[in-house]
RNA sequence: GUGAAAGUAGCUCAGCUGGUUAGAGCACUGGAUUGUGGUUCCAGGGGUCGGGGGUUCAAAUCCCCUCUUUCACCCCA
């Protein structure tokens, strides 16, 4: 019986995986030279962690399950839920600020798509206990940091950045109900995708009265952080939001990352743990979906449990960065497959026993090495080398029984030299030292 | 979850107005090459044509169901 791979899912051949770990290690790579911490949590938690306040969206999108006790479990779907618990867990001996990273393997019962799948890897950064913009700003700095690393530019990759806070204390301030809010929230959102003449009309199911409704579509024209108080009058909490904002970008001009960053008011992100600025990250030509996004979410540690404190941080998927880096040729020449320092070969059965003794002493001593199984001809054995990518063919013939000495080839060049057999390893010895 | 399109070798695809043992390129294995590889040449293995059912003398080809993928909703990594 031939079984399929489950739906959503993916097989990572040693190719997939090289690049899989190729992508991983950057991202590790860039969280710890921006002072991040690595930490992950189980792959299952309670279900209710998730069901708490995460939204319904998520929620929908759940893989669960009941243990053989009866406890009702999920797959993790993200790890935010996770990282407050474990950060409320022991949150008086953790030296503040927080910054903490991880890449989880996540699960959501979707339906897939191209860059959206029932398993993926997400990169994670948080920062707790910081209330200061300065820490939004540190955050996006940091996802573009590796972007930047990885050869995306402000031709290619888009962060679009607004505040729920500041959109929420403007509604309020027009007349919108408090309640009003989140149905308003959905459709703003959708606003780029609706067309103008769809969304009005769908506004206009939403807000009967017209003057806020005019207030509402002008306010959506606003192009920049400047340009808010110019359509509506900012209340004081408004006003407060606004200049927030307009000092992460100001920050994010310091850094140097200001090229890519724009304002816009449709970015308000479906989690309903947002709480301020968030962002979102796409390719320029928006061909794909979202990249990557995050927010504050300052209220989630206490809805779990604990402490009022401040949080921040973002998450970016594996998926649909592959299609988009592969799309731009940025993995052409990324990830070689296999990495062998030393393919022994031998030119005659005689030698196969020292051939294997060198293999097994060039392992100890730390060097990749391999060997072919079968006896057979030098040809052959090379053959092999260069189909693993050996960097050098150490040669064992006539050579090592007359004079002691190994015939190493350089397989890049075709050069050849010799070399007494201890010396060799000598060498060796004082080269991993 | 809703709507639409596609599924032929490991990969990319040809074949499809139904008709002899289903093809190519790449990849893989072996040989040419008895002490020198990445090139070339030759040969070989591999497919119940996604799966199941139906129509027919005859199905990769037509019909139905199902699974998977892709696209659009939905939403976002």
């Amino acid at each position: 019986m031939k079984i399929p791979p489950v739906k959503g899912t993916r097989d990572f051949y040693p190719p997939d995986m090289a690049l899989r770990n190729w992508l991983i290690d950057g991202w590790k790579r860039v969280s710890v030279r921006n002072g991040f911490e690595e930490y992950d949590g189980p792959i299952f938690e309670y279900l209710k962690m998730f069901q708490l306040k995460s939204g319904d969206e998520i929620v929908e999108q759940l893989f669960s399950f009941e243990d053989r006790g009866g406890r009702k479990l999920a797959l993790r779907p993200e790890i935010t839920p996770t990282l407050a618990r474990m950060v409320n867990q022991q949150i008086n001996s953790l030296p503040r600020p927080i910054k903490w990273f991880s890449v989880p393997r996540l699960c959501r019962a979707e339906r897939p798509q191209r860059g959206r799948l029932r398993e993926f890897f997400q990169w994670n950064i948080d920062i707790i206990g910081v209330d200061d913009v300065l820490a939004d700003a540190e955050v996006i700095f940091c996802a573009l940091d590796y972007l930047q690393e990885v050869g995306l530019t402000p031709d290619d990759i888009v962060v679009k950045i607004s505040s729920r806070e500041m959109l929420a204390a403007i509604l309020l301030s027009i007349g919108i109900a408090e309640d009003e809010l989140e149905p308003l929230y959905a459709l703003l959102d959708k606003r780029s995708r609706l067309g103008e003449d769809t969304f009005e009309e769908m506004l206009t199911k939403q807000v009967s009265d017209e003057n806020r409704r005019k207030k509402i579509l002008e306010l959506m024209n606003a192009e920049s952080v400047e340009q808010i108080g110019d359509f509506v009058e900012l209340s004081e909490t408004a006003k407060e939001s606004v200049d927030e904002l307009q000092r992460l970008f100001e920050l994010l001009d310091v850094v140097g990352v200001a090229d890519f960053c724009v304002f816009d008011i449709g970015v308000v992100r479906g989690l309903a743990y947002y709480t301020g600025i968030v962002f979102e990250i796409y390719d320029k030509a928006s061909q794909f979906r979202a990249i990557g996004g995050g927010g504050r979410f300052d209220d989630l540690l206490k809805q779990f449990g604990g402490p009022d404190m401040p949080a921040t941080g973002f998450g970016i998927g594996d998926s649909v960065l592959e299609i988009l880096l592969r799309e731009k040729g940025l993995l052409d020449m990324v990830v070689p497959q296999k990495q062998l320092d030393y393919f022994v070969a031998f030119t005659d059965k005689q030698f196969f026993q020292k051939a294997i003794e060198i293999m097994a002493k060039l392992r100890r001593s730390g060097a990749a090495a391999n060997f072919a199984y079968k006896s057979t001809t030098l040809s052959k054995q090379l053959k092999q080398a260069s189909a693993q990518n050996a960097q050098k063919s150490i040669i064992i013939g006539r050579e090592l029984s007359d004079n002691n000495e190994l015939v190493i080839k350089d397989m890049a060049t075709g050069e050849q030299e010799l070399i007494e057999l201890n010396k060799f390893f000598a060498e060796l010895e004082s080269e991993s030292k």
